[in-house]
Formats: C-alpha cells, sequence, structure tokens
DNA sequence: ATATTATGACGTATATTTGCGACATACTTC
DNA sequence: GAAGTATGTCGCAAATATACGTCATAATAT
C-alpha cells in the first residue's frame, strides 16, 4: 500500500496524505459527487455514468470504502452505496487546517517575488 | 503524467484530482508545511529535515512547482523555495466547494445506516 | 584557474496505480 | 433447479510514482 519511507513522516501528515491520495483521481472525484447528488444509488447506476468500465469502477469504490469515506450496504441484490458525510465532515476540517497553516504567511508576491 | 481515460472528467474532476494527487505523498506535505513555518528557506534545508534523500526531495519540490504551489528563484548558489500563498488559498476554497457539496445531505448515519 | 558548494538532470530499479476481461458468487425469478 | 441479473475478486499489461546514486552545471571562494 505504501512505500518503505512513509513510516517516516507523522500520523498527522501519512493522514492527510492518504485522503489526499483517494482524492488523487477524477474517477473519484466524480464519484463522491455523484453520491452526493443522489441520496440514494447502487453501484451499477455509478458505472453507467462514468466512461469507465463497470470493474475499474468497483476497484475505485472499494479504494473509497477502505477508508470509510463511503459505505456500501448489501439490500438484496444491489449494493446502496452512500457517503460517509460525518468522515467526510472531519477530512474537511483537517485540510482546512493545513491550508489555513500553509495560506497565513504572505511568503509569495502576486507574481514571482519571493520575500527572501 | 495521466492516464488515458482522464481526459473523459471534467475540467473541475481533473484539477481537483491534480491537487489532490499533489498532497498524496508525506514528503509533499511536510514540505509545505515546512515552507509555511520559515518563510524562506533553501533546498537544502529542506532535505535536511526530510527523511529522503536529496535527490528525492529535490524532485517532490519539483513536482509542486510544475503545479506552481511552490516557486523557486535562484539566490546566488542557494535557492530560495517559497509557498506561492495566493494559490493556495484558491485551491482551499476549491476543496471547501467540494467537501461542502458532499456533506451537504446526510446521506449515513452515524453508523453503518444507510439511508435507503 | 582550481577546488568547493548547492542544485538540477538523467538513468534505473522497484513499487504502486490504472484499466479491463474473465471468472466466481449470491440473490431473484420462472 | 435453471436462467438471468448485480457485484465482487483475480490476474494481467501498461502507465506512473518513488527513491536514490551519479553526473552535469553554475556560482563562490581560495
Amino acid at each position: 500500500m505504501t512505500y518503505a519511507k512513509t513510516a517516516a513522516f507523522t500520523q498527522e501528515q501519512q493522514q492527510l496524505a492518504r485522503v489526499a491520495k483517494a482524492l488523487a483521481h477524477p474517477a473519484r472525484v466524480a464519484i463522491i459527487q455523484f453520491l452526493a447528488s443522489k441520496q440514494t444509488c447502487i453501484s451499477g447506476d455509478i458505472a453507467a455514468e462514468l466512461p469507465l468500465s463497470r470493474t475499474t469502477v468497483s476497484q475505485h469504490l472499494q479504494e473509497l470504502k477502505a477508508l470509510d469515506l463511503i459505505r456500501g450496504e448489501i439490500d438484496g441484490l444491489t449494493v446502496c452505496y452512500c457517503l460517509n458525510t460525518e468522515l467526510l465532515h472531519r477530512v474537511h476540517q483537517q485540510f482546512t487546517a493545513f491550508f489555513l497553516e500553509a495560506t497565513a504567511g504572505s511568503a509569495c508576491g502576486p507574481d514571482d517575488a519571493c520575500a527572501c
């Protein structure tokens, strides 16, 4: 799952990177947006919406599920996938904290001017 | 840089995925955090802080620079890297819009209960 | 000029991701 | 139970990412 050197970073950095990796493919971004638009849906619907094979979509779903960002509930023959909004909210807060920290100081001017 | 099927998604989805990919490695998260802590620094300092070789750190720096998230200015013998806070701010807004959209509806209960 | 230092570029080995076809499983219907 | 439907799993090929040693380059100092 990870390269050897990953362990050498802080848990916080690893966690942020892990979630970022989950969003690092447009298909997974699209899946989350699609699940957000419909409150309830089944896996088959998702594959039909994306320009990818059902198998590939299933894999992306498993990746999101592995991080618990989405959940799937078996409902007879179909599977009902939905967003884990609670976790997404926590992740949003993590990202916000990171970006606020990063944008706190104005290290660069508008063009290319470093304040070095 | 990207797989063939990437082009089939919206520009918005691709842009979000691209930035997410830049944050998808703890070393790059650490680099941004380090640059945020010091207002000014040189590449050598960064490599000294991370559990990676100078060569590898340089590569991560180039990746962040390719997205313009950081900027490097040659200052004699050393290179002064600093954050592009303006772009980081815009990226933060993009992520916030995405997460707000995703957390708008309460699709899942606290445990495992889908509202299917 | 020569040695030294700071960095980027290149090549390369290994690990991981992506994408998909083919098969397996489970439930429903007839 | 046989047939059809909805999904997941496995294995494979190709594309990318990761990590680092070695060399090239440019500026500084001696």
